[in-house]
RNA sequence: GGACGGCUAGCUCAGCUGGUUAGAGCGCUACGUUGACAUCGUAGAGGUCACAAGUUCAAAUCUUGUGUCGUCCACCA
């Protein structure tokens, strides 16, 4: 065994040789596993790669990895699945302000070709980059089976979910996938079409103008977008409203700043009586609510803003002005004609692209949608029914109403985007033939001349929707059969919409399976003041930076313990250097007794009868341990799992065990410690896989901890204790000894005993006097500065010494007092049993309390009682 | 407007299905080079569990209401 150990763990000296041994010993493929029994799979969500990881990432993919290690050493066949996004919009607004910033290009400059070819080589290079964090940080995946969304297996598969969706045709001939005009979101600046969940919303200071479209226009109407009143068919007013009631149904034609309007009186109930005028223009091209309204009452759609956020031609002199500037014209116009009454201040809400933060214009636009609610097979209710079936069970559960509701509220999808990056719609428009347009949808370009392929790409999320089962090569792949539906499914909570409800409609669809069988949502992790972390702001936390200065154990701990499922976390560098501290920790744990002990590693008969106070006790903590860690650990209790980890390792096994064992004359703690060791290392591996398996090798086992089952409490069970070790309340002989030494050492202090001082003590033990004869070493040893001690049944008061209490054991440290101090302590001590005896004697007189609760309780709280009298009487109170 | 979540020690948070003297980590105070660890040890101080009412023998824990911060959804023309 080597003897020679450093005394910091020193994480890169060990982190990437661990790794690639790992890697070269063929641990992270499934198939290398052996005696495996039932299988494990985790589809990893797929990073964007155009980038780096970052904290949500790492957090996510520890919870992954910690998974996978867990039920790997469980014995299961385990597969971490990891790929790459090529991330549609996302990528290319990241690529198109590189060459903007590098070469000073846009990608019309390059052309549709060569600019894809570009982003590919550049994603390729990202996601070189990205692979190389996820191993820095651990992650044990199984990277032959690497994926992106852009291999041609997986696209193949895209596709042909596209075609299958067009095919499905109902009795009325409706489509699940079908071309229409209809009002989308419109970004100016990516010249793309949005779904409704990648806009956000800001609030903005905005003017709301009180006006009529002219002077004999008989309503006033309120709006904060007077450049789209170019484009007003109509004027909703609510249907109860008696100001407006006789106009409802009458068509006006005004002269609005030049441009002729036909505007029909509608009644809606939508209108708000009390917002403006109470009488809303009807922009059915630029406006949702607007557009329904169209709809229902069969009005006229007139386009006003263009795909590049300018004015349509046909209006005049606003034709090609931008918005604002033709906001601006109109705004003079009007107020020329006085139609203006009053101008307010107001706060809306602006939409804005998710991926570049420009404002969205909703406008009318030909595009291709998911009908979410077909006929043949209602993507939503199926997937509603997944859910509430709780064949997909979500965590933690508020997150099941969320998607609930939100499975209640969508719409249709809008999946063709403008844009270059990503795959092409699997749509062919022939040669108009007699002007109607012909249309081929299908994975490959159709037979004959002159078919254009529709040039319009995927919603990204149309194909990371379908990760679940193209990843494992569904359909016919050897993974897709054993490892489909997959165990467990972990993403930020942020994405919920995106992609977690995409992923369980599509699969259902395609698969006729539930993708994943658990749904694991992670919070976000912010700054330590709870600010969203941001390269911006400054305020983010590099995870590379923080690996490198206190290590990848450490990192992993942080974004773990202390983090509520589904909560949003803070995070700051000092407490990933607490969990350094941590690390530190174990490591100087396991120092100490490799070089202290020959331990035993393979032969763990203990011979009972040696075991001391302290070995039965520690032997209890950790079956203790095994049991709740395991339980965590099956609910996704990952923090609380950690913590007890951290509870054992720092304040049972270091603070009490191990020093005891300097003083402890046990024989079988080379056979204790081994046990112990072993298994906390098993334990803590999930959390912290470096340290532990350094340790591990230091400990001269054959195989990889990576690969050791999980620890047994059979060999707990099977010890003999004089107490019933599953129950949590039962005493042990060390826990007495424990307050004992606890007890003698805040005397000393409250006395102001220097430290170097040593003392003589006497013990009146009663019924505890074997037990503490037993334990004398312990109680000489452990930091109370006693020297000489004498342990007695019982004897005379000792009068003007200090005297300590503990249960029936009475304390005297000889020769030491300081009177004044020994009052103090005494009066506080008093004090604080006082304030038990009083809490404990109110409950008992309250015959309700007596007669109502349950006799166990009422039991439990007569026993303290006489326990505190006695002490208090021993007090001398 | 709708919904959800937080409000517990100076800070960050645990406290599940009601019964503990309300906990942890960091920070703070005092002391300490004791044979792994100063990335350490020992001992402390510090909280009307946001507020109010209710249910109960018993409420940080359950119910209702209020306040406050935050998040999401809808949407404000």
């Amino acid at each position: 065994m080597p003897k020679e150990i450093p005394k910091a763990y020193e994480p890169d000296k060990y982190e990437d040789v661990i790794y690639r041994k790992w890697e070269e010993s063929g641990v992270f493929q499934p198939e290398n596993l052996k005696n495996t029994k039932g299988v494990y799979c985790n589809v990893l969500p797929p990073p964007n790669s155009n980038g780096e990881l970052h904290l949500g990432h790492v957090s996510g993919y520890v919870v992954m990895d910690l998974m996978g290690r867990y039920q790997r050493m469980l014995g299961k066949k385990v597969l971490l699945l990891p790929g790459k996004d090529h991330a549609g919009i996302q990528t290319q607004v990241v690529y198109e302000k590189k060459i903007k910033k590098e070469r000073n290009i846009n990608r019309h400059d390059l052309g549709r070709d060569k600019f894809y070819d570009e982003v590919y080589d550049f994603c390729i290079d990202r996601a070189n980059y990205m692979r190389s964090q996820e191993k820095k940080i651990g992650l044990s995946a199984d990277w032959d089976k690497e994926k992106f969304t852009l291999d041609p297996k997986i696209v193949k598969q895209v596709l042909k979910t596209f075609v299958d969706m067009y095919n499905e045709v109902d009795a009325q001939g409706n489509r699940m996938i079908y071309r229409g005009e209809r009002i989308i979101n419109w970004c100016p600046r990516c010249a793309s079409a949005l779904a409704d969940v990648e806009v956000e919303h800001e609030e903005q200071q905005a003017k709301l103008y009180y006006f009529t479209y002219d002077k004999n226009f008989p309503i006033l109407i309120a709006t904060t977008r007077l450049e789209t009143k170019l484009g007003d068919t109509a004027v909703a007013v609510n249907p109860k409203d008696e100001r407006y009631k006789k106009y409802i149904g009458k068509i006006y034609q005004a002269d609005f700043c030049g441009v002729k309007l036909e505007i029909k009186i509608i009644a809606d109930r939508n209108v708000d009586m009390k917002f403006g005028t109470g009488a809303l223009g009807v922009t059915p091209a630029h406006s949702a609510i607007d557009w329904q309204m169209a709809q229902e009452n069969d009005l006229k759609i007139v386009k006003v803003i263009n795909e590049d956020g300018k004015i349509n031609k046909n209006f005049g002199e606003f034709s090609g002005k931008t918005v604002l500037a033709a906001r601006e014209m109109i705004v003079e116009k009007l107020k020329e004609q006085g139609l203006i009454e009053k101008e307010e201040d107001f706060i809306n809400n602006l939409s804005v692209c998710e991926r570049c933060k420009t404002a969205i214009e909703p406008l009318v636009s030909e595009q291709w949608f998911v009908n979410v609610d077909h006929k043949n097979f209602s993507l939503k209710k199926e997937a509603r029914k997944a859910i509430e079936s709780g064949k997909i069970n979500i965590y933690p559960e508020k997150f099941k109403d969320v998607m609930l509701s939100w499975i209640d509220n969508v719409h249709d999808w809008c999946i063709s985007r403008q844009i270059w990056w990503g795959p092409r719609i699997p749509a062919w428009y022939g040669a108009t033939i007699n002007k109607k347009e012909k249309i081929y949808v299908g994975a490959d370009k159709p037979e004959g001349n002159g078919w254009v392929q529709d040039s319009d790409t995927f919603d990204t999320w149309f194909s990371s929707g379908q990760w679940a089962y193209t990843a494992l090569g569904f359909p016919g792949g050897d993974d897709f059969k054993e490892f489909y539906p997959s165990d467990t499914m972990v993403m930020g909570r942020d994405i919920l919409p995106f992609w977690a409800f995409r992923m369980i409609i599509l699969s259902l669809y395609r698969t006729g399976k539930i993708p994943f069988k658990n749904l694991y949502f992670t919070g976000l992790i912010r700054d330590e003041k709870g600010k969203k972390m941001s390269k911006s702001k400054g305020n983010g936390i590099e995870p590379l930076d923080m690996i490198e200065k206190y290590g990848t154990d450490a990192a992993r701990l942080s974004t773990i313990i202390g983090a509520t499922p589904g909560n949003d976390m803070n995070l700051s560098e000092e407490k990933i250097a607490g969990f350094r501290n941590m690390v530190n920790k174990l490591w100087n744990i396991s120092r100490y007794v490799i070089t202290n002990y020959e331990l035993q590693i393979t032969n763990y008969e203990l011979n009972q009868k040696k075991l001391t106070s302290a070995d039965y006790w520690i032997l209890q903590k950790m079956f203790m341990l095994i049991s709740l860690v395991t339980d965590d650990l099956n609910n996704y209790q990952f923090s609380q799992a950690g913590e007890r980890l951290r509870e054992f390792t720092w304040n049972e096994l270091a603070d009490w065990y191990i020093e005891a064992t300097k003083f402890d004359s046990g024989t079988e703690k080379n056979k204790v410690l081994g046990m112990i060791l072993r298994d906390l290392l098993k334990l803590w591996h999930p959390f912290i896989p470096f340290v532990t398996e350094t340790i591990w090798k230091k400990l001269s086992y054959e195989d990889f901890l990576i690969i050791s089952k999980w620890p047994d409490v059979k060999c707990y069970l099977n010890i003999k204790y004089a107490y019933d070790i599953n129950d949590k309340n039962s005493l042990s002989d060390f826990t007495l000894v424990v307050h004992l030494i606890k007890a003698i050492r805040n005397a000393r202090l409250e006395n102001k005993i220097e430290p170097s001082r040593k003392v003589k003590a006497v013990i009146h033990a009663g019924e505890c006097v074997e037990l503490i004869r037993r334990n004398e070493s312990l109680i000489k040893g452990m930091r109370t500065g006693i020297e000489e001690l004498e342990v007695k049944k019982s004897g005379e008061e000792i009068v003007g010494e200090i005297k300590i209490v503990v249960a029936d054991v009475i304390i005297y440290l000889i020769g030491a007092i300081d009177k004044e101090k020994e009052e103090a302590r005494i009066k506080k001590e008093k004090i604080n049993l006082e304030k038990q005896i009083k809490i404990i004697k109110n409950k008992l007189a309250n015959k309700n309390f007596v007669e109502r609760a349950p006799e166990m309780i009422v039991k439990q709280e007569k026993d303290k009682l006489g326990r505190l009298e006695k002490e208090i009487g021993e007090l001398g109170f």
